[in-house]
DNA sequence: TTTTGGGTACACAGACCTGTGCACTTAGGC
DNA sequence: GCCTAAGTGCACAGGTCTGTGTACCCAAAA
């Protein structure tokens, strides 16, 4: 029996439109009247769900909190396509930026356990480029992970004021000149200056 | 005595104000009441200067706009010295991340005016970037000045949750290996690994 | 049938926000 | 002395926000 008139708990609901409005729109700029009209609920069930606004933003930033799901492609390959998907989502019109950012810059240094999940989300991040790049044998991988979590995060900012996803593309270039550097393959040379005089086949 | 209490005009000790709590704090989180308030002036003289809180939110980025200072430095050294002066500015405890990207967030997508100068002020950063490099006589200057800047914003929005000034070495670093890709000396090896082997396939 | 839990509709308190109106004061220039 | 400009103090209009209180509805379980 598939459920087919209430598709999802009255809580996800909530937090789906919440996520919606508040990452769009900004999270000060919607209010909870804003989210439970467009949820079609009344205000007193939200309130039911959710016991303060500052509990659903909480929420919202958890569910946004999605792990990387594994790969079975080679190491270096899924680095890249860190890249792509990054362009993909830059394309999208959608797409405004980082929600944890947004949130730490939205809400302030005083918002502790905003910026406590932001601390985490991006540590997340870190440490995955780092399980990839150990995986690949490099030396120092902390830093290199470090350095390429800069160009994800520099090309989102970016995007988020100039609504470019060349920003991707220019990250992955960088990227592969950083990983190159660090002894690992990553196919051809993107660099078609002078270095190379015989081998390069237009 | 002189004028100690009265050191610049009006309008400049409201600007001065409205961006310190309008960086520290966050825009819409200030309101033009604590702004006047701290100026130690009445709220209707505010508003005298200013037409509309978005009229002193335009003239807050504005005066944040300033372009870099020439200098006759090598436009190497002028380069790397960016990261050195991001360092320094992570340190401080009043950083805060980029103002123009912070109120791109924080405003939203709808409004046109502060996207726009955001934009501008992202844009002259690249060129200052793309210039350095072409006195460099770096080939893909234009390109190699977009990475750049990803990885200062980088380095800015992992600061902004991070708070960790080790953000700006690791772009420094990054920016290295990149501009030696470029063929731009920058001075000793920071990557003393095993890739001296020139011509021999592993 | 009765109870009970979840939802609704709606008003409201209390706070804060932007922006205006108005009468008053104060200081400098003529 | 007089006039003007700039600022003050304060009230207030009209809006938004979060969060609560209250009375009601309805369906399913006991």
């Amino acid at each position: 029996m598939a459920p087919p008139p209430a598709p999802q708990t009255m809580k996800e609901r909530i937090l789906q439109t919440a996520d919606k409005l508040f990452y769009l729109q900004g999270i000060r700029a919607i209010g909870v009247d804003t989210i439970a009209a467009e949820v079609g609920i009344s205000k007193r069930t939200l309130y039911n769900h959710f016991p303060s606004k500052d509990a659903l933003i909480a929420a919202y930033l958890e569910r946004r909190f999605v792990s990387a799901r594994p790969s079975d492609k080679p190491p270096a390959e899924q680095i890249l396509a860190t890249f792509d998907s990054l362009e993909r989502r830059f394309a999208a019109k959608d797409f405004r930026g980082c929600p944890f950012v947004n949130a730490v810059a939205e809400l302030g240094p005083g918002d502790r356990a905003v910026k406590k999940i932001a601390i985490a989300f991006k540590e997340s991040r870190r440490l995955w480029f780092r399980d990839r790049l150990t995986e690949l044998g490099v030396a120092e991988a902390d830093a290199l992970a470090t350095q390429l979590v800069l160009l994800v995060d520099g090309s989102i900012a970016q995007d988020l004021v100039r609504d470019d996803p060349a920003m991707a593309r220019a990250a992955k270039e960088a990227a592969k000149v950083l990983l190159r550097n660090a002894g690992v393959d990553v196919g051809e040379d993107a660099n078609p200056a002078e270095k190379r005089s015989e081998c390069a086949p237009d």
